[in-house]
DNA sequence: TTAATATTCGAATCCAAATTCGAAAAATAA
DNA sequence: TTATTTTTCGAATTTGGATTCGAATATTAA
């Protein structure tokens, strides 16, 4: 049998576990990333750590499963208001900033990492990729509804997502100082581009 | 001795064979791109690579230094005119747009490998580094220049810069489906971002 | 036609990294 | 304390893919 303490316990060596993958992931790149890396870093034996996962695959996988759950459950409530299609829309990306200004690393693997993921990682159909789906769907109906009443530029929806997804990354991701983006800074940036348009 | 026709019929081989690789790491991203499935593309056994190139490394660095050159010289022409700074930005975008138009998958690579690639490909100072230097260098300029003269919106130069090269990546790159952007929509799209700050 | 040179590739070899094994050590339960 | 279960890991083993070898084949030069 096993305590409710050891199963916290496990837990955390598992936390101890994902957190070193980010970091190795963080300056080694996906390719760079072994399993003796990860290993070294979480100052486990590299067997141990298929004591707690069955493959370095499940490792990755398992960051992105928490962490766009983490992402959709940060959002959700926002999303239910009822403000005005932009002012939720700007809320919820507002609260993703805040997950990624948190967290970099870690948002910078759940947004990047897929891109350049080896296909069998998206097959089956991931839980996380659930959790993106519905993310997408919720700002592209928020896009929709906010078009209607012109609360955003008149352009076709998937351009403007595609617009505001690419403003999003260029924010948090592009340039070489890694240094997290203020909340005003992200504000202004977001409305400069996209929020002159509400409200008229 | 290698007579003129010779040495050409080995340039068309060599095309060949980075017109694979670029193909293959379309279908089967950086990790997926074996010299096993390049040589299948290419139709030539997998030894023949290493007669054409030193190593799988040195096709990857071909197609970046290639591709960098060719975005930095049809670029060139246009940023000596001297129109309004904002003009030539956009001018300069649209010619990388059409490039992007013309090959998309090459274009993919050049602009989304660098994250990606093993950090072996960055030392040294390889060529493609360089024009991509440049290229960087003259955007920052402009838009420096066209910021004093309120051709664009005003925020920190480097913002700005992330957020046309975000708009550009999410134009091209996000999105599901993979048909080439139009130049209108492009026109379209960059204008109304960035566009409708000039000439107040 | 023959010798030299250029090109091709199947079959090794090499190598790094993932995964497994089997036995210890630590923790827990009896 | 002893038995049982959980955790750890050093030392194989396996695997997949890059690189090399050596011998053929094709092409060019004499």
């Amino acid at each position: 049998m096993i305590s409710d303490r050891q199963a916290k316990e496990r837990e955390v060596r598992k936390d101890q576990i994902l957190e070193s993958a980010l970091k190795v992931f963080k300056i080694n790149g996906l390719e760079g990333t072994t399993m003796d890396e990860i290993a070294k870093h979480a100052d486990f034996g590299k067997a141990t750590l298929y004591y707690y996962f069955s493959s370095k695959e499940e490792i990755f996988v398992e960051l992105l499963d928490r962490g766009w759950k983490t992402i959709w459950e940060s959002i959700e409530p926002v999303i239910h208001q009822n403000n005005k299609p932009k002012d939720t829309f700007i809320n919820a990306l507002n609260i993703i900033g805040g997950l990624v200004r948190n967290d970099q690393a870690l948002f910078e693997f759940l947004f990047t990492a897929p891109q350049m993921m080896p296909t069998a990682l998206n097959e089956g159909n991931p839980i996380w990729k659930g959790y993106q789906t519905k993310m997408y769907g919720v700002f592209q109906g928020l896009l929709e509804e906010g078009m209607v009443k012109k609360e955003f530029p008149q352009m076709r929806t998937d351009l403007l997502m595609r617009a505001i997804g690419g403003l999003f990354h260029g924010l948090f991701f592009l340039g070489n100082e890694k240094k997290p983006m203020s909340r005003e800074t992200m504000e202004e940036f977001i409305t400069t581009f996209i929020g002159n348009y509400g409200t008229t």
